[in-house]
DNA sequence: GGACGTTATGTTATAATATAACGTTGATCA
DNA sequence: TGATCAACGTTATATTATAACATAACGTCC
């Protein structure tokens, strides 16, 4: 079976997610246009597939759920079509999950660090320079220069927690 | 072949790492004992793997040079020894590389964040709670409420940072 | 002592994630 | 025209991880 197209995360504030899709489906056609790379059409059906939801999707989900029209796909197309999404700022890898997510400001580039609810499963980058400080901090302590990393943060997001303080965990 | 047992980390500071082994396998004695649970040959084997030095160590290196005296073994033997020296605080796992590297301080439990160098792949423990007190500041500000957390800092340490300046990337 | 539970391990098979290597196509342009 | 290039197709395989079931070793309860 393809798998199911998830509703957007559970919550008070479910919303019409198309207009998220439309969005981010637009913003990438621009930023592509403006940056003189090529939105190919498999590469834009990656992205929407991306974008199913709010939370992380993995690569056998997209290559699953991957026929358009009528053609199915195999893993090099569609691992090729996220390096080009995650060179370009319009996906970004979940390391701990072996799962991808589309960005939600992907017109500066960043490293995105991220809230992970571990109910609903929405993922948040989390947007803070403090972040930053406070790691450029402890490695000067050890003379260590940073280059890159992996934040991913896990525990309840708002709705989550106030719908149930305890049934979940994971 | 087997995977060579590596060298430990270059830089200056080289060290008698068979030193390193000794202590983690103590401890891990003294503290399994204390805890009463069941240190077993295996798990013994695959903890002394897991140290071959301080970087990570991926599982399917420990199978290949597991052959303890004759024996080979198999993934979930060695999947499961690494469940029990991670449930215990033995061992943890480096989300973005698949690998495991030896917790320094397993005397009290703790998750932990990591400076990775990625010129000679040391891995450090960072040790503080300035990280833990940013994330909760905010994750307060939009509600989230963290259970845990993955934290894989990549850059270069002290030694390959002098040596080098710039001859490293990745 | 023997039925049973428990913990750990063995064994077989397979699932899930990712990439190597090489071939094809279609656009561009000297 | 044919060299070049970017993107994609195709086949195969590498790498990481787990499911499912069998066995062994040991203690305990009657
Ligand atoms: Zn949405
Ligand atoms: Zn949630
Ligand atoms: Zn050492
Ligand atoms: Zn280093």
């Amino acid at each position: 079976m393809t798998e199911t197209q998830k509703a957007c995360n559970p919550g008070p504030a479910t919303h019409d997610h198309r207009r998220c899709i439309a969005t981010a489906l637009r913003e990438a056609e621009d930023l592509c246009r403006a940056r003189a790379v090529n939105l190919t059409a498999t590469r834009r059906r990656v992205l929407e597939l991306v974008w199913q939801g709010h939370e992380p999707v993995k690569a056998y989900q997209i290559i699953n759920n991957f026929r358009a029209g009528h053609q199915a796909t195999k893993p090099p197309t569609v691992y090729r079509a996220l390096d080009f999404l995650m060179e370009n700022g319009l996906v970004h890898r979940i390391e701990s999950l072996n799962a991808f997510v589309g960005c939600t400001r992907p017109e500066n580039r960043h490293q995105a660090d991220f809230f992970i609810c571990t109910a609903c499963h929405r993922v948040d980058e989390i947007d803070s320079g403090k972040i930053a400080a406070t790691f450029e901090k402890l490695a000067r302590q050890q003379n260590f220069t940073i280059s890159h990393k992996t934040v991913e943060v896990y525990g309840l997001c708002r709705a989550c927690h106030e719908k149930t303080g305890e049934q979940f965990h994971a």
